[in-house]
DNA sequence: TTGCTCCTCACGTCACGTGAGGTGGC
DNA sequence: TTGCTCCTCACGTCACGTGAGGTGGC
């Protein structure tokens, strides 16, 4: 029972920009739930539970705000298929056919995530073994074991 | 002995756009080795692999071309105190600083992979269990087994 | 001479940053 | 009425993309 947040609590709970919340209204991403009779925006629990999915493609994942309009829009259709299975609108053939497409999309999607941390592993080893050959230079013993 | 490069060859080794070499260039990150008496850039493999660690930098950690500049700065002078380790140029007092500050920039650099590896090993969880979700609606045994 | 690669402007784009000038509610 | 937050333009910036028009070497 939070209440509805202007703006500038959203931004600054989230950590970004009361303009790029604007830009992303702007460009269809996500729409405040509210807006105040003099026009003011406000916004719901799950409007930051959305923004900060756009900011977690954006800033782990390297997507563009196309791309993450893409992913968002799967998700959407997603948790809509999950809401008439409790109602058994649809027909189980274009259900299966839904679910499918949820499926694959989120598999390749796990598949870029998995090539990403096995770069950044690389990466992290890679500066382990610069650490220690400074640490080399220096003529001194390392100071953090790194067992297995 | 491949010899250089010209951009064309270099750009499609590396999959970056000829704009972007020369952009990396007009802002100082790289300078090719070489041009041709008629002004043709010529590119070594040293320079191929300063590029592709400017794309890592890039894309796996997210640094603008900024940051990627301290970055490759720091590279540089540990690459030069390494130089002069062999010619003993430098007195043990300043050598020591510069090792101890490589050091720290390393070691933050680090930290901050670190951070990344966690968030999206979070990220990927995130999606397996989406996925698991999946399957359950699908009515159907998950196919691949997942073991620790 | 003909292709093909490469050159330097220079304007366009994406994802915002940053004021400019005006309204809204305690 | 005074502050403070918020509003909508609109121009600036970063990291290039994309032609425009011209040169270079096999």
């Amino acid at each position: 029972v939070t209440g509805l947040l202007g703006i500038g609590e959203a931004a600054a709970r989230l950590g970004v920009s009361e303009r790029a919340l604007r830009y992303y209204q702007q460009i269809g991403l996500i729409t405040p739930s509210g807006r105040t009779p003099g026009g003011l925006r406000r916004y719901s629990e799950d409007d930051l539970v959305r923004v900060n999915r756009i900011r977690e493609l954006q800033t782990l994942l390297g997507f563009n705000l196309d791309e993450i309009r893409d992913q968002l829009e799967s998700e959407d259709r997603l948790a809509a298929v999950r809401a008439e299975y409790q109602a058994e609108t649809t027909d189980p053939i274009r259900r299966r056919e839904l679910l499918a497409e949820a499926l694959s999309v989120r598999e390749e999607l796990r598949a870029t995530v998995e090539a990403k941390i096995a770069g950044l592993e690389r990466v992290r080893d890679d500066l382990d073994a610069a650490i220690a050959r400074i640490y080399e230079l220096m003529g001194e013993p390392q100071p953090l074991s790194a067992g297995p």
